[in-house]
DNA sequence: CCATCGAATTGAGCAACCCTCATAATGTAT
DNA sequence: ATACATTATGAGGGTTGCTCAATTCGATGG
């Protein structure tokens, strides 16, 4: 017997998303507790208020139906980066800063859905700056990019080589943090964005010469030429 | 029927010592082939020239074999990297650079089988400083407080952000690597190296001063900021 | 050399689980 | 009301990790 009957005003279309929408919860709930090899398709089924067929007809098997899960994650999360950064107005030193905080707070709060990404990383051999997550990384893209523009941030520095210092670090240190108790959790996250902030930098306004003084001359003149372009513009 | 006829001149604990090796071998192969999942105990054991029952006479599951493959793999490892670190003599800048291309190499010649010991993080929820990698991530820790004695390198540094910036950091630049083509890898992981070194000194070497002193820059921008906005509400 | 006994090994079978597919129910158009 | 296409069902197939009663091995002592 087919579960619901269609409730009045609820096109076919709405209906099927719906019930897609009930199956992602329940798979999201399943998975976040056993992880991809503990939760059941049975269980999903039975709190989706659905068949075990029909999880079939949605996705086409486990490991699909976890990626669902996954990107639907990522996808709210990277709304979040987003706004991490705008929330600091276009000075790119801090727009970075909020982005990596913005990071770190996400690990610890819902390390266990991003474990699961990470699973399906390593279990299913996805990219991992594939289709879900990649949204999410292109944010830090643009703040580079934004810095370079800016002469903030030194031309040559490499995009990707930041990002794997970015990225990595963070999800090393979610893990040390998620060892320790609520006390010292907070303090090793200071420790670890002052230090990590302390060292992009460093690689992001003088990645030429080996650790010299800053150059800020190189900065200073950016910043003058960016006054001139004001002010031949206001005249 | 029991398989082999026990050689001569072979104590019984040889033979048995003999059997477990021929087991982690077999499995290491069936594991790197097909990961956690892919492997079948009854390859293994096939492999192995052995029952399948046998297998749990000496791990109790099959997480528990790879276990022991990717344990066995990390001792291999944990020589190496103590070498790495001894051909630098006593200084420890160049400890600190030999242990890191040291482990990036590693990553990215032996990614499939780290890659297992990567998965039994995310799928078993070992601890990452867990067991096997435990006397690898010292040899780290050896480098920084012999700097720190030395006097190179500050002493409020904090061990623990270091170590996830190196190992982090290092983890997902392999994965970047193995992404590219041979020629362009080398490139990679020089930029990588490179930036790195640069990162972890600017921690090392001056950790005292806050991250980033309010300087020229800052207040010329600010100043632009009040220009800017005095011209866009001249105009 | 034989008898004995604990330790080691075997492999058929069990239980769990993912996924398929023949069948049934439902919604829609004529 | 009838016919058709879409969607849902759930029992069963096939695979796999693991168990355990039965068997074999090998050291020891008479």
């Amino acid at each position: 017997m087919v579960q619901s009957l269609q409730k009045p005003n609820q096109t076919k279309r709405e209906r099927l998303a719906e019930r897609e929408e009930a199956i992602v919860a329940a798979a999201r709930e399943a998975f976040v507790e056993g992880g991809l090899r503990g939760a059941r398709m049975a269980q999903i089924a039975e709190r989706a208020g659905v068949a075990e067929g029909t999880l079939y007809l949605y996705y086409k098997n486990k490991s699909d139906l976890m990626r669902a899960v996954v990107a639907q994650h990522w996808d709210d999360l990277t709304r979040g980066a987003h706004q991490a950064v705008e929330q600091a107005n276009d000075e790119p030193v801090a727009q970075l800063e909020g982005l990596t905080r913005f990071h770190l707070d996400l690990l610890i709060t819902d390390w266990p859905l991003l474990e699961l990404s990470f699973a399906l990383t390593y279990m299913e051999g996805d990219d991992p700056p594939s289709s879900y997550k990649r949204d999410y990384v292109i944010v830090l893209d643009g703040v580079l990019r934004r810095g370079k523009d800016k002469g903030v941030f030194v031309a040559d520095a490499d995009i990707r080589v930041l990002r794997d210092m970015l990225f990595g670090t963070l999800e090393y240190a979610a893990r040390s943090a998620l060892l320790l108790d609520e006390r010292k959790r907070q303090e090793h996250c200071d420790h670890t964005l002052s230090a990590l902030m302390t060292a992009m930098l460093a690689v992001l306004q003088r990645s030429g010469e080996p650790a010299q003084a800053p150059d800020v001359v190189d900065r200073l003149e950016a910043a003058i030429d960016r006054l001139e372009a004001v002010a031949s513009s206001a005249g």
